[in-house]
RNA sequence: GGCGGGGUAGCUCAGCUGGUUAGAGCAUGGGAAUCAUAAUCCCGGGGUCGGGGGUUCGAGUCCCUCCUCCGCUACCA
């Protein structure tokens, strides 16, 4: 039986409108889908949007409009550009869908069963901008003397009935759930920071309102609707078909053995490191095996903000520089988990120094060689020098490389390593110099483009996560058929065959900036 | 204030439990090659490893202290 990997990202608020850590996120899941499913994993990828909440509500009345209306519209942006993205979800849940309401309202029921809610009274300062009540102390006063949250929003005094979690009394299960697994939360900073807030003493939590209506009804209690975390972190589960409990549940999110991870911006971290393992456990459900907290993306320097207006449209980037590109730059470019930085003159710099000079110029180099020397046809190796072996070798144990970096979710460390790779090919080319074997030594010229064609193979496939597109028109240069691109048939036993007729090259990660070709040459 | 993590070549970073002349990529200088998307390859310059003290035969790597940056968290008259 395959072995299962259930990825997910959050599910974004419609009231956001896309921007790169959106992309950001939704990417490295892709990758790391691709990269499973390349593996031989059952794979499933869960992403959608999170359309509940007063300032949905708000938005709306404000338009004209109804909530669910401006839901589906926002929530369909949110879908086009994960399209555009070239993202391999194989579901997208929306938390308006009667399957997420009624997995909300199973959970709910459950919790209440298991004596995890409470009615009380919810009084405090709340912040409608920020969904979020905030203590006395932490707040500031605007230049009106009025009270603002620490992030600025206004606030105003709100008294309600409201149910509760005990989160109090889960503060010991959690510190053995961390104990237990070192590697439930990563990067390991973070891990660090959740592990001393939970220490540090947990205070119960509302989980209801009833200022507003646009949200899960609470079963039988139609006054309150469910507040934010029980509605969204539940969106994991009904993407897996709960409360059924068998099929997709009993797979991806298994009694022992958990295959789920969460990857979300480092801002959301304690609800999936703290609440939802909370929430799951006092349901006596399973837990996920990894909540993974990546970081932020300032804009040439500068931190992405509403005010600034700088926040881009992932659309606009894929336009300009292109679909994989951009998917490479962003898990290229910065240790994962750390913040970076996303400019003209980076991203220019990876697409041409590593794309398009390194990687398919490399490819191009030996390509169009036998193309204008050998008719097209992948010549037959000979015996294997030193030099052949030892390319060959780095590139056979690509593979292993990569999938302990894919543990850790660690991309630039799997990038790094097929890149050293890269530059190894590059130089062999040059030491072994196939353009002055032709004349000398044409067995032994043989031998090295097919050494380097076989190289290339496996760049490719290991690449494929990364750059689906680009990697697919290389595939179909060296003749691989599309059934045999996964890691399965990396190694030799799968090597490329010579006598092999391949099609006429053509670049396939083209430079950034450089003038484009003459029109009408096809792809 | 507490906890945690950083401060290593111009830039971004790697350096596990202390041990040969401190590394990589990019940038920069020089050279070679000409198969290739004027792409590639080789060689070089460049670092008081934040400051100071200490342990050790030997410390970027351990201890103390100070400076500084960041994250989480707490509190205040």
């Amino acid at each position: 039986m395959p072995k299962a990997f259930y990825v997910t990202t959050p599910i974004y608020y419609v009231n956001d409108k896309p921007h790169i850590g959106h992309a950001y996120t939704t990417i490295a899941c892709d990758v790391l889908a691709r990269f499973k499913r390349l593996d031989g994993y059952d794979v499933k990828f869960l992403t959608g949007t999170d359309e509940h909440g007063q300032k949905v509500a708000k938005a709306a009345a404000e338009k004209g409009v109804t909530p669910q209306e401006i839901c589906d519209l926002n929530s369909q942006t949110f879908r086009d550009v994960a399209k555009n993205l070239g993202i391999s979800n194989d579901d997208f849940i929306r938390t308006t869908e009667p399957r997420h309401i009624a997995a909300c309202q199973a959970l709910w029921k459950r919790l209440e069963e298991n004596g995890q809610i409470y009615l009380d009274k919810y009084a405090g300062w709340y912040a409608v901008r920020d969904e979020a009540f905030y203590d006395e102390g932490e707040l500031t006063k605007g230049p009106n003397g009025e009270k603002l949250a620490p992030t600025g929003a206004p606030v105003e005094w709100v008294e309600e009935e409201s149910y509760f979690f005990p989160l109090s009394k889960w503060q010991d299960k959690l510190l053995a759930l961390y104990d237990a697994n070192p590697d439930f939360i990563g990067p390991k900073s973070r891990f660090n920071e959740i592990y001393s807030f939970v220490k540090g003493g947990l205070n119960d939590l509302s989980i209801s309102r009833t200022a507003f209506s646009w949200g899960v009804p609470v079963p039988g209690n139609p006054k309150h609707v469910m507040y934010v975390w029980i509605d969204a972190l539940t969106n994991y589960i009904t993407g897996l078909g709960y409360p059924d409990e068998s099929g997709e549940m009993a797979k991806f999110w298994p009694k022992t053995d958990p295959v789920a991870l969460h990857v979300v911006g480092k801002d959301i971290i304690r609800f999936h490191c703290v609440y939802w393992p909370a929430f799951l456990m006092a349901a006596n459900l399973p837990l996920p095996r990894r909540v993974f907290g990546q970081g932020w993306w300032t804009v040439e320097g500068q931190k992405m903000s509403k005010s600034l207006g700088n926040a881009i449209d992932p659309n606009a980037l894929i336009e300009k520089y292109g679909r994989d590109q951009l998917r490479f730059f962003l898990l290229r470019e910065i240790p994962y988990g750390n913040d970076g930085d996303f400019s003209e003159a980076a991203i220019a710099g990876r697409i041409n120094g590593e794309l398009a000079n390194a990687f398919g110029n490399l490819a191009q180099r030996f390509l169009s060689f036998i193309a204008k020397n050998l008719g097209g046809v992948l010549p037959e190796p000979g015996p294997l020098t030193d030099a052949d072996k030892e390319l060959l070798g780095a590139c056979r144990s690509l593979a292993d490389q990569c999938r302990e970096a894919f543990e850790r979710q660690a991309f630039h460390d799997a990038l790094e390593a097929i890149f050293v790779v890269v530059r190894a090919a590059n130089g062999y080319v040059d030491v072994q110099a196939p353009w002055a074997l032709k004349k000398t030594d044409p067995a032994r010229m043989s031998t090295v483009l097919y050494v380097l064609a076989e190289c290339t193979r496996h760049l490719a496939i290991l690449m494929q996560p990364f750059t689906p597109d680009a990697t697919a028109k290389l595939l179909d240069q060296l003749a691989v058929p599309e059934g045999e691109r996964t890691f399965a048939f990396l190694g030799p036993d799968h090597a490329l065959k010579g006598g092999a007729t391949l099609p006429a090259p053509q670049g396939v990660f083209p430079r950034y900036g450089d003038p484009p070709k003459a029109a009408g040459k096809g792809a």
